[in-house]
DNA sequence: TCTGGGGTCCTAGGACCC
DNA sequence: TCTGGGGTCCTAGGACCC
């Protein structure tokens, strides 16, 4: 059998655990420069609170049942993330971390009820936060499990097997299935199609035709056929991306180049965590696409390296060169970001015979980098073309305290 | 005034090879 | 008038996930 553990209200949650005066009061969680809703407490989504909408939309409804507003904390979300998936690790024989708050968990010797619970309750009384755990023959179950151990039981805690699935199947709604989004809950809706139920007896040529591949394998593990298991080792990442929209609209050419240079040296960082190195970049530009007043321009381009690199400096330069080819005055700039592609280990690296460059040292340099930045905290040591001023960043006007990774953020208790 | 960020997989079609 | 068959690789676009 395979579990699905998943943080209740997860980024909403965090938020709580140091902060008991919002418990039982509505919370939501903002994206970057505070745009949208990403995350709510079950007291906003029964006041109607869609995920994904734009906060200036909701300022009224914010004002008048006093909802408690939080601009995204990733140092703090992250923390929670890695203690609870430590927890989850000791209790079972191997996990599959797959988003920062779910996890599969490997039940493959056994499970019950009781042992579900017991680890839910060792969660959440050592890291405060709630989860639910579903457990089913394959994930694509474990997954429909979690939804109604999260939504109908009061133990957090729902086992699918022989007796109840058909009855389950058959009021689970086809949109709420894993790998089933708006587009295809649409197509099914309007061939009749209502229940995770009815897709599981559906013709699977004709669920091939519609749904390709993929559609074909959901159905297999709604009938309990496994075709994925629990990954616990991580596959190395194809791409690896730092974007951002800006607070304002930027058309200043040096403050772009500052915040490209900061995406080029985020990702060159990413890329050392994985010991993975990249053969080509990518960097693009956008104007703000809300604004049908002004005139916009998307560019992109992509640029190759003659040897795959990691190293920082080299990404950033390339980066910079990128943007120069890209940039047109006269266009107010909303969003940026740099992209690495082709990654390959870094033990993989083909060298050049006609190479200049002495990348023993290059990389001697970027250990000693990161691992200044890990020890003091991170851009202690940056490159000068990341500038100092930071014109281009987010808006944040609600970030809450990194309780877990500052010093200066402990909390203080008055006795 | 104000609309996120980071990923994966699959398919069709074009370009190329012999 | 009439123009093959079998294959690979790459990319863009569209779907999905959190």
């Amino acid at each position: 059998m395979i579990g699905l553990a998943d943080c209740n209200n997860f980024y909403a949650s965090c938020e709580r655990v140091f902060k008991p005066s919002i418990r039982n009061k509505p919370v939501i969680v903002l994206s970057n420069n505070d745009g949208c809703v990403i995350a709510r407490s079950n007291e906003s989504k029964l006041l109607g609170i869609k995920m994904g909408e734009p906060a200036f939309k909701i300022k009224g409804l914010i004002k008048k049942y006093n909802i408690n507003v939080f601009s995204t904390n990733f140092a703090l979300y992250g923390d929670f993330s890695n203690r609870v998936m430590e927890i989850l690790k000791s209790e079972v024989k191997s996990i599959e971390v797959y988003s920062i708050d779910e996890a599969f968990l490997d039940f493959s010797d056994f499970i019950n009820a009781e042992r579900a619970i017991s680890i839910r309750e060792k969660v959440k009384r050592w890291t405060g936060i709630p989860i639910s755990i579903g457990v089913a023959p394959t994930k694509t179950l474990a997954k429909v499990a979690n939804h109604i151990a999260k939504k109908y039981t009061k133990n957090g805690v729902f086992i699918l097997n022989n007796n109840n699935l058909q009855r389950i199947l058959n009021i689970f709604p086809v949109e709420d299935l894993w790998g089933i989004g708006i587009k295809y809950a649409k197509k099914l809706n309007y061939a009749g199609i209502y229940t995770a139920l009815q897709f599981r007896d559906l013709d699977t040529d004709w669920i091939k035709r519609n749904f390709s591949i993929n559609g074909v394998r959901l159905q297999d593990e709604l009938k309990g056929i496994k075709h994925y298991s629990i990954e616990s080792v991580l596959p190395r990442k194809k791409t690896i991306c730092t974007t951002r929209s800006f607070g304002q609209e930027i058309q200043d050419y040096m403050i772009l180049k500052e915040a490209i240079s900061n995406f080029a040296n985020s990702c060159a960082t990413k890329l050392r965590k994985e010991e993975s190195c990249c053969s080509s970049i990518s960097v693009f530009l956008t104007t703000n696409k809300f604004n049908t007043k002004t005139s916009q321009y998307c560019p992109s381009i992509d640029l190759y390296f003659s040897t795959p690199t990691n190293d920082s400096i080299e990404i950033v330069s390339k980066a910079n060169y990128a943007l120069k080819m890209i940039y047109k005055k006269n266009y107010l700039y909303k969003k940026a970001g740099v992209i690495v592609k082709n990654i390959i280990s870094q033990e993989e690296v083909q060298m050049s015979l006609f190479d200049t460059v002495d990348r023993r040292k290059k990389r001697k340099l970027m250990c000693s980098v990161d691992r200044i930045n890990m020890i003091m905290g991170r851009d202690k040591v940056y490159l000068a073309s990341q500038g100092v001023q930071k014109r281009w960043a987010i808006k944040q006007q609600q970030l809450s305290p990194c309780y877990t990774t500052q010093f200066s953020d402990l909390l203080t208790v008055k006795i």
